[in-house]
DNA sequence: AAAGATCCCAACCGCACGATT
DNA sequence: TAATCGTGCGGTTGGGATCTT
């Protein structure tokens, strides 16, 4: 446990009282035996005078966070699952950073380390893309794309390629940790796509992206904000040709947008008829002619990995990102 | 192998709000 | 009614771990 090993105290910003009476920084293995030991016996609650009568020379609040976040027996350790991740991308789309809020959802994870994966895995992503982690595409993006791609995880498919489909709702079904989403209202999947389907035209994304991004006024997104998209319906969406999709959102050259990038990622995987050495992107989303090289990614191989499950896993412009500078 | 860059997350901070004094 | 306390929340930071060059 590393924190516990770490021995170095960061020094108080308070008085010289303040410095010889509290600690700070990371919590000792004794500590942490006090804390635990002090609330078996006496309960949680009125943290400062837990920390004075458990000997702990550490604020109520300092208390409280390390309890609550770390040692309470029932807190989860580990990697997010898909389906948590799902949930949170959810739960986030309608709530925002209601941290808490969503972590009530979310058994055993707490509200800091749901924080920390937002920042960390998803406005990553954005600030790849110079866009608004906020921004109605961004959001778009994430219902669309990130979460039909979660899906299929969770769908337990091995190849990229393997669709959930509603011909499988032994998965659709599946409540994910108690979250039950409404009954599909698609139209039936038509037939399989064919594989000659022509290539995708990243320009004509990426223009789209922009000017879905430019429009922040609930009419960006294929997918209402205000009705949240359920599970089905964004499973079925990977059954749905480009011409089929664009009937069903609000804006059809987002849903486009969408659905093309889902569709060459997941179902072509033949990223070597792009031509990326033409295309046109726009500035908005900085991407630099040399980080539009694919030379370092092999999409024709590229496969989900069965241990390690983040987004840049099923971020389908992964091998377009820019370095941050 | 080493240095620098980046990632990740535990912990801290300030603020808000309700309860209590 | 005002002051204080306890708690909870969201934003931010520090630094070890890991990756890249």
């Amino acid at each position: 446990m590393r924190v516990n090993t770490m021995s170095s105290l960061k020094k108080t910003t308070g008085s010289k009282e303040d410095d010889a009476e509290l600690r700070r920084g990371p919590w000792t293995l004794e500590e942490d035996t006090l804390l635990v030991h002090y609330i078996a016996r006496h309960g949680e609650g009125r943290w400062n005078l837990l920390a004075k009568r458990a000997g702990l020379r550490r604020t109520g609040k300092s208390c409280r966070l390390r309890w609550l976040n770390y040692l309470k027996p029932d807190v989860k350790r580990g990697n997010l699952t898909p389906q948590e991740q799902l949930l949170i991308l959810d739960l986030h789309s309608k709530w925002g950073n209601r941290w808490s809020k969503i972590a009530q959802h979310l058994p055993g994870r707490t509200d800091n380390e749901i924080k920390n994966y937002w920042r960390t895995r998803v406005q990553k992503q954005a600030r790849h893309l110079r866009i608004d982690a906020n921004s109605t595409a961004f959001q778009g993006i994430i219902r669309c794309l990130w979460m039909p791609r979660l899906l299929q995880k969770i769908g337990g498919s091995s190849a990229p390629s393997a669709m959930i489909t509603a011909q499988n709702p032994a998965v659709l079904s599946q409540p994910i940790l108690g979250y039950a989403p409404p009954l599909p209202t698609f139209p039936p999947p038509p037939p399989p796509l064919p594989q000659q389907e022509a290539p995708l035209d990243m320009s004509v994304i990426m223009h789209c992206m922009e000017q879905t991004s430019d429009s922040e006024h609930g009419t960006g997104s294929c997918i209402s904000s205000a009705e949240s998209m359920n599970v089905s319906q964004m499973s079925q969406l990977s059954e749905y040709p480009t011409s089929t999709f664009q009937t069903i959102g609000s804006n059809s050259d987002y849903c486009n947008l969408v659905k093309d990038c889902y569709y060459v990622d997941s179902v072509c995987y033949d990223m070597e008829s792009i031509n990326l050495a033409t295309m046109s992107v726009p500035g908005e989303l900085g991407i630099s002619a040399v980080d539009r090289h694919m030379g370092d990614g092999d999409w024709s191989g590229y496969e989900f990995g069965d241990n390690e499950w983040n987004m840049d896993e099923l971020w389908p412009f992964r091998n377009l990102q820019g370095k941050e500078t």
